[in-house]
DNA sequence: GATCCTCCTTACGAAAAGGTAAGTACCGCA
DNA sequence: TGCGGTACTTACCTTTTCGTAAGGAGGATC
């Protein structure tokens, strides 16, 4: 079981809901992963977002599952297969978090700071 | 001397460095108010947020300040007057923030959320 | 002379978030 | 027989964030 005691709170504003489901320190990567492979496992994800721990990528799916951003389907093989995709609501989120993207973009530009290299996140940044 | 340790990390992308600015319990409601009212001062901010604590106002502010997001002003008077409000960056990012706080006001209304009153600010939530 | 007002700062502690490492269960491969 | 690959779970610890409470400077008010 894990903690999920504080989010869900009452909210003041619309802006307020939406970043109680994005802040997380990987959430906004998996939602870009997700989005720009459709379809991913999570040896995939995992390796797609250099650094992340097996623990929080699975804490952050099941959270994300929750808020309804994201389908598990779980194939009953041996070897066990999960497949991740954005649900039709994750890909709204995507949608609207594309200009906010673009702002940070700017940012970035503007004072110079690094971006870190994924390996193979490395298609277009645009979008 | 206030941690500020981790942040500014090198980003993966821009939904990273932008996530990375409004992320904070009461940054992106900061926002809302600084553009619904241009101007506003330290204890005013804080009767628009109720339950913040001044400690973590002005914590955010000076992050904020920090960031470039907010413009800080000290009038040299007693007692003394300290005036906050958007940079020209301050107001994008709340452009940008725009689709996302619609994107949540649809999420609050799809599954019933409350929303807390918050007194004074009452005005337009579509913007 | 005590208290209120402004806008903070500091110290302390609790809670949440995140990191590390190990264990699980089943199978294929060598 | 032992290792690797699948997708996790669990326990434990550190780091970060947030909250509470107190103090402070300097003038106005009672």
């Amino acid at each position: 079981m894990t903690a999920r005691s504080s989010r869900r709170g009452p909210y003041v504003c619309g802006i307020d809901a939406a970043l109680d489901v994005v802040s997380g320190k990987w959430k906004g990567l998996i939602l870009w992963e997700l989005d720009a492979h459709h379809v991913r496992r999570f040896a995939q994800l995992r390796r797609g977002l250099p650094g992340v721990s097996e623990k929080m990528l699975t804490q952050h799916l099941r959270e994300m599952e929750e808020d309804g951003l994201v389908h598990r389907e779980v194939f009953a093989e041996v070897p066990p297969r999960v497949e991740y995709s954005l649900t039709e609501h994750g890909r709204t989120l995507n949608q609207a978090l594309g200009s906010l993207g673009a702002w940070g973009i700017e940012r970035i530009d503007r004072e110079g700071s690094e971006v870190v290299a994924t390996g193979e996140t490395s298609h277009a940044r645009t979008r």
